[in-house]
DNA sequence: CAAATTTCAGTTCCACTGAGATGG
DNA sequence: CCCATCTCAGTGAAACTGAAATTT
């Protein structure tokens, strides 16, 4: 009797976070898998969009524009530079930095990946209409927005 | 020049899993403040509304209604049972399985974590209205009912 | 025997922290 | 001196895996 016991309880059920928490994960999981397919990792996509929409960017830039952690960000480079997809070089005007440029490989991997996202996106949305997933886009960007200008509510 | 760096690729933007991947982080990070200030953690809370709810219950069936993997929830349970939060005994008719009771103060922290709970929904979704919530709550039901029948998206 | 439960030890992934070196 | 950048090592939570012991 496992189905029968796989009931949730009711207080999990109503709480706005723990359905988000719920749904991450189920989108984590059909975007491994699809990456995976594709040899890249949520991190590759991330740093390659900024790269190919802002073009050659600092570490440290970069980081702020993908969300990710300095170390992070230190580390998928490592992975892409490997795979020839991106290039690192010293910026001559700062020498603290690296340099990070796209090449057409990268490019190539980011327009495949893409490809398989929206596929992704459209396995997880499936019971909702094109008019529902623009609503949960819409609400969701507005939540966002609103965390990225106070991210700890410590404005009330 | 920190804050023109953070502006975030658009690929992304508009990525529904991208969104909900933000948000869960953003969820996360009010969830675990909230929950660090009442000593307890996301899986404490799990285990003690499926206990109020359903009763006394096997740890592997605890695991199955809150989404836990068996050796969290024996983890979990250790630290629930040191903070006298619930009880643990064998069962008489089946002596492979532990029984788990909640005890009068587990019932008293998990109502004091239901008002923290519900402080999290309200600074995370602040920027919606009660309407709108609904819908993000259904909306988000509906997906994950959908998953739960079809977690791999095999049947296309 | 097969099957379920519990426990232990260890792994992976993600996000983060601290320290140190380089450079502006 | 202070600050930003980059790298490296390590931490912690969450989810999972494999294996063993117990019992049905």
């Amino acid at each position: 009797m496992a189905s029968a016991d796989a009931t949730q309880p009711s207080r999990l059920q109503n709480l706005p976070t723990w359905l988000i928490s719920q749904t991450e994960l189920q989108a984590h999981q059909l975007l491994s898998e699809a990456l995976a397919s594709a040899s890249s990792r949520g991190y590759h996509y991330r740093l390659l969009a900024a790269l190919e929409e802002f073009g050659p960017a600092s570490q440290a830039t970069l980081g702020r524009r993908t969300d990710m952690d300095r170390s992070d960000v230190a580390e998928a480079l490592n992975e892409l530079t490997s795979q020839r997809l991106v290039e690192r070089s010293s910026d001559p005007v700062d020498r603290r930095r690296n340099v990070i440029t796209i090449t057409a490989a990268g490019t190539k991997r980011l327009l495949a990946l893409d490809e398989a996202l929206a596929e992704v996106q459209d396995k997880l949305l499936a019971p909702l209409s094109p008019a529902q997933r623009r609503t949960l886009v819409r609400m969701l960007s507005r939540v966002l927005e609103h965390h990225a200008a106070d991210p700890h509510g410590t404005l009330g």
